[in-house]
DNA sequence: TGAACATATGAGCAATTGCTCATATGTTCA
DNA sequence: TGAACATATGAGCAATTGCTCATATGTTCA
């Protein structure tokens, strides 16, 4: 059952047991895991960042977004699919029109962090 | 020079104006989207994802989080090299051996806001 | 110096992704 | 009800990605 001897890597040498013992207990459970790397990969295409920007200063309708970033309705309305099923976005329909916008103010302060971050 | 009077999208209607103009200056140059979205295309990945987690314990040199999350010591050196790229590691060179360890603590601030996204 | 070892890197491949095109779905209104 | 319109969705394709394999690079030590 316990499978700490078989240490593999690097021809049997090197592995400091301690440590990995340490930072396995540190590892996330597989479906944490899971929705948080799916979570970023959406914030990692420009398109959708995009949209999430616009939707910064105010709801706004698939067919506007469209315009404003110069791609496909088609294109938008994908996006705005990964974006909901992530629940970073939410619609609401007023008749044939449906206006997004942003579900809650993590958005704002994941991307906050990341700008942070990267204009250091 | 001025084509905001170019409404292409859904058939010549629909389109605000004023909407999709405030959203247009609330948009990030794009330097700044592209290092943004690299950087969060980086969160995106499990393997990655993982070592940030192993790191948050200690520094740990390449082998070791082989072992731990039992893929290839090239998998790692090649993923190690990408979290580099976008500074969420550094590394230091001890003889043979080189040890990772988180660049700052931008990433667990940026974790710890996506933990709490996908756990509400 | 050369053998041993830890790490880095390039090539190649299967899987994933973001787009467009075509079309389906949902809503309004005469 | 059916035409018009806004949006959603499936199929298909080019581009990207993460891995493995093979091997190069860097370091130590006898």
């Amino acid at each position: 059952m316990e499978d700490r001897y078989n240490v593999e890597c690097c021809d049997l040498v090197c592995a400091h047991e301690d440590v990995i013992d340490r930072a396995r207990r540190a590892l996330p459970d597989e479906d944490t895991l899971y929705d948080l790397t799916e979570l970023f990969r959406i914030f990692g295409d420009s398109t959708r960042v995009r949209i999430l920007y616009a939707l910064f200063t105010s709801e706004m309708c698939v067919c506007d977004i469209a315009e404003l970033l110069g791609v496909t309705q088609s294109a938008v309305s994908h996006q705005l699919r990964a974006l909901k099923n992530v629940r970073l976005v939410k619609s609401r329909r007023d008749g044939k029109t449906v206006y997004y916008s942003l579900a809650d103010d993590h958005v704002k302060t994941i991307i906050d962090q990341g700008l942070e971050h990267v204009s250091e």
